[in-house]
DNA sequence: TTGAAAGCGCTAACAT
DNA sequence: ATGTTAGCGCTTTCAA
């Protein structure tokens, strides 16, 4: 049988709570005795049975993680990273980590984890505001909702959307392009949004033809993203050539560059390119590509601190923590252009780039992790 | 508070201990009182609290599953698709799925699940053996134990080499090579080993000269597979030039075909290239990657399966399921050689090429799922 | 077929 | 500082 509490209290001759007391820190222990208890469960090879504990604390000492299995198996493994963050913060803290994909029986699961951790803005609205009706606390991890106060993690697509197109309209591109896969994402209407930004800061007029997206029926494969971005690339280029393309993701920009190659065009001398995600696949496009860094561990562990602090204190106020994204220059968005075009007059500078440098904004001021 | 077995119990008019009976379908309970308390179960929203259950039964009903931190990263998935079929199965039996990267405190995961999925062969031995030994149910997953009998679902490695090799020599390929981002790995070595048998069983004879690895130091980084394919085809390269190349893996290929491509050939007129796993980067080389599919979400799910037999019944014998991969034919590999070459009296056939149709071979007779 | 009672291993309030 | 006691919510004998 197993070591039990019981016998570690036996053997140093005290009774089960104080063995309990000495092995969960509490005071009112002697430093002898403890040292004492310490001693003799390690000897033991005591561990702490998790299902007695967690039914005497009310609690089951783990954390769940809940993820688009669509989105999970995104070729640029994402959500993984996200995932990897949290399970770093759980290994610390002593939780478990409980894994689920979006399926039914999610309250079930609920039942089972002291808090949520929901990934990807793929899950269904309804999803979320069940589990949140329940009174399971939660935290959105690359999802936000508008209206009901969710604690929740971000990517800043808006400023990190501006300072890519701000960077290939520095280098002198004044037609710019801007690509997704789609546009009914969060992230992606998000980035558009900074695109916007960026040509109205830089002088350059927003043109309709300079803006194209994949099919509007989505195959549901994420690893398709590719593919998306190369239709988008190629209802672009028949609508208006531009010298530069902002691409809402680097799936999208990898799709974007064959399309490009495919139209005989180069890369970056005839078209400059930016993605947006530095994920794995940005290292290994030809030529490597230029693109703005999501964090995407660091994103998965403020998730899951963020997450620990909810459940310790449920009434705090709801905090949301934005992380910027960092602009990786790599040889798809090119050298400056040449200085006729530079010199252009309508060319003009915005009087400050509006770039965070902050790590971290919340919703009601400035939080640090 | 949450709605307890005693409540339902109470509102039925019976004891908790009916409920129970009830509840996990146990005979010895009238049609007529199951059907009630079912009924005021769900009216009630009734959810068994795991913790109580797990503590009355001495079972946690969930699984753990446990891989290397390098590996869950690697940009094809691999094992998050394992993880996937892992998911499927222990959603539908009503288990906890506890997900975590190999740390420390192993011992302290394990004792808070009934069994654990060993993924990947990078897995200390260490590990295996200590979690062994502490008689926690345990199955290998793309991994395996020469000695210790320990339950295993593997590819089918050396066949699946042998089809690949075969489908080159098929279509008149002579000169064959082989690399691999190394060869101290366990599915490498046994697709090296299948290699060496299609060789011989076609009668060509194996040079050393066409057998290339990448650097010996690993940079540990998963990602950099492709890197290291490159490498090694670069190695092969200045050694001698076959017409055809089996890579141990679709990261090697890709990796290679930059290396073919920067040395000025063409793929596959000159040099034709197949690949192993099928991953998500074999549809988007250039050409598309002729490779042998890995069926990766179904080894997930027989694992879970097998697990969770092992854990009904200990003392059954040791099992492995070896699924065999499946030849995908794409453009890398092209189509046959001139006929001048093909009719070469030296290229004699295989009498009988040992292409596995059954899909799972045991270690001790065939085995069904 | 059903109920009563004990107990899984731990925590926490109350005593001392 | 430490011990005693009473559960946490469920399962499982053992009786009835």
């Amino acid at each position: 049988m197993e070591v039990t509490l019981k016998d570690v209290a036996a053997q140093v001759g005290v009774a089960p709570s104080t063995v309990s007391r000495a092995l969960n820190r509490k005071a009112g222990v002697s430093e002898r005795t403890r040292s004492a208890i310490l001693a003799t469960a390690k000897r033991l090879g005591y561990i702490p049975n998790a299902a007695a504990r967690g039914l005497a604390r009310k609690r089951t000492e783990s954390l769940g993680f809940l993820v688009n299995p669509q989105q999970l198996l995104r070729p640029d493994a994402f959500y993984l990273e996200i995932l990897e963050g949290v399970e770093q913060v759980t290994q610390e803290r002593g939780y478990q980590l409980v894994f689920s994909t979006e399926n039914a029986k999610v309250l079930l699961k609920a039942k089972r984890v002291d808090g949520l951790i929901l990934a990807g803005c793929d899950l269904k609205q309804s999803t979320i505001l069940l589990l949140k009706r329940r009174g399971i606390p939660l935290i959105l991890v690359d999802n936000h909702l508008e209206f009901d106060q969710i604690d929740s993690v971000v990517i800043d697509n808006v400023s990190g959307a501006y300072t890519a197109v701000a960077h290939l309209a520095e280098l002198g591109h004044r037609t710019i392009g801007f690509i997704a896969e789609r546009l009914d994402d969060l992230n992606f209407s998000e980035r558009f949004e900074g695109y916007r930004r960026a040509l109205q800061a830089y002088g350059l007029p927003y043109d309709q033809a300079l803006v194209a997206s994949g099919p509007a029926e989505l195959s549901g494969k994420p690893e398709d993203a590719t593919l998306y971005g190369q239709i988008a690339m190629q209802r672009l280029l028949k609508l208006k050539l531009p010298t530069a393309v902002f691409a809402a993701n680097d799936g999208a920009a990898a799709g974007a560059l064959r399309a490009i190659r495919a139209a005989g065009l180069r890369v970056p001398e005839e078209l400059a390119i930016v993605g947006f995600d530095d994920g794995f696949i940005a290292r290994h496009t030809e030529p490597l590509l230029t693109t703005m860094r999501v964090h995407r561990r660091e994103m998965g562990q403020v998730a899951a601190r963020l997450l620990l602090e909810r459940i310790a204190a449920p009434d705090q106020p709801v905090r949301q923590v934005k992380f910027s994204a960092q602009l990786i220059v790599r040889a798809s968005s090119g050298k400056e252009l040449a200085r006729e075009v530079r010199d252009d007059p309508k060319l003009s500078r915005p009087a400050e780039a509006s770039r965070t440098s902050a790590k971290y904004i919340s919703l009601g001021g400035i939080f640090s992790c």
